[in-house]
DNA sequence: CGTTCGATTGAGGAAGATCAATTAATGTGG
DNA sequence: CCACATTAATTGATCTTCCTCAATCGAACG
């Protein structure tokens, strides 16, 4: 028998935990310390547990389609892949993006079928794995199951941290919060924090982000021009962030000077 | 070995796959009414293989708090459960809605402590089971984990539903698709569709909604006058929608009408 | 019966969409 | 290799949507 403190305990008493959800925010940070080395942890344990078949992709091939009966998970081993809705009247919305480590597919499970399109963006390496293969896997090797159960939870959790973004950032945070997260992805796995490359148009940015093109490009040159990232010369898809904590400040203050929505 | 027909093949193929997808949509129809005994189902297989702690909650009362550590994941019995994030200037922002035979607390698995408060907005009872006795359950009842990856692989698409939904609908419309979701899971757990009773303010939907209260609140006027809802008398809390179906057109229409966002 | 909280509705203003013109980069055929 | 075509990005000028502010109304509660 356990105990179950929340449960049936008194209404909110919001002023007593506030300072404890600073915690939250730190302990935040620590996971993605702690990732660097998971991804390639789990990636080899992938390897050792299922041999996975190993797929080469280019930019533009699709790695399934909504609608295709589903049967297997896919891990992501290098290569960016966005995650492509269509919306019933055949225009496209982007719902996310994967880097290295990510798995595709979860939302097959449950439906029988993929949801979204997955789209790779760049030469990449796709790893397949029959779901039910998987499962008889997990059965001899806990870690396999906990590394799933994992995944799914990070990709919970970042899709909530990119509805609220949505729903609570103003267009210039929104995509100063994009550049934020994209970088932070890579540093998780051990990249460079300050250089990305955009594998993806204005329009690809601003269909994902809620925004048109146009405001994408008025963001953009607006934080060059504080001096929040600056494009590397020839071509407007490199971008240098100097100050990543900087650019995190941006987005911050944004939330506390616009935008109220509730009270 | 198998075979990966999709992996590696030529790009995008738009012309001849836009036929095929029509038929996700009306299977998205018909995993909704396989749910309505699946909820049932899934709850008492629960019941049988763990004998989960039952607490009964009330309105305000909380279920976990951001930066809990992770011990428990909770089903819901009965009543109706937001998930809340606070932002970190201390404002909230509600990011998920729950119904009966959902699960909470997904988030937590990774970051071993949960990302959001959980707040019943209702009476209800909500079965709390420990993450390690479910991992050990599911060795001995492999529907037990079926049933585990349904419920992840459920929230990850209805949070791209709702990230679409507030990317590319018009205020209007997206009130009007929260209301469709609401009696459509109402539906999809055997209950009636034409009848919501919204425990919330026109403050707590504009949250999640991305928009103010008044927003909301002329939206509904507006879905009224069209006949499109209707509020039963004494309290405007209490809403009625004649036919789902032409709800479900009041969002479709805004989709081609307005709103391009992309090309 | 007055107070409080939530909802509605209107008027003005700001953020961002739309439209349009220009510039920059990439690709193509001669 | 260069003229030309094509696609992406930038920037400016309007216009629309939705937010903000404010007043009013209704319902619930003590």
């Amino acid at each position: 028998m356990f105990a179950l403190p929340q449960i049936a305990s008194s209404p909110a008493v919001p002023s007593a935990s506030r300072a404890s959800r600073a915690s939250a925010e730190s302990a935040e940070r620590l996971v993605s310390q702690v990732r660097r080395e998971a991804v390639a942890e789990t990636l080899q344990l992938l390897v050792r547990t299922l041999a996975p078949r190993k797929g080469l992709v280019h930019a533009g091939d699709m790695i399934y389609r909504a609608g295709d009966p589903f049967g297997c998970l896919y891990i992501l081993n290098s290569g960016l892949v966005k995650i492509v809705k269509l919306t019933p009247d055949g225009r496209e919305q982007m719902v996310g993006l994967k880097f290295r480590g990510d798995w595709l597919g979860f939302d097959g499970i449950a439906r029988a079928g993929y949801g979204c399109d997955a789209v790779a963006m760049d030469t990449g390496e796709v790893w397949a794995v029959r779901y039910d293969a998987l499962l008889v896997a997990c059965g001899r090797h806990p870690a396999l199951l906990t590394a799933l159960h994992e995944a799914m939870s990070r990709v919970i959790s970042r899709d909530r941290d990119t509805l609220m973004s949505v729903c609570t950032l103003p267009a210039d945070a929104r995509v100063a919060n994009f550049l934020h997260d994209w970088a932070q992805s890579l540093g998780a796995r051990g990249l460079r924090t300050d250089h990305i490359t955009l594998r993806m148009t204005r329009a690809e940015i601003g269909n994902y982000l809620g925004l048109t093109l146009e405001s994408v490009s008025r963001a953009l040159s607006k934080l060059a021009r504080e001096g929040m990232i600056s494009f590397v010369e020839k071509g407007r898809r490199e971008v240098h962030i100097p100050d990543l904590e900087a650019l995190a400040g941006f987005v911050q203050r944004a939330l506390c000077v616009e935008r109220v929505v509730l009270q």
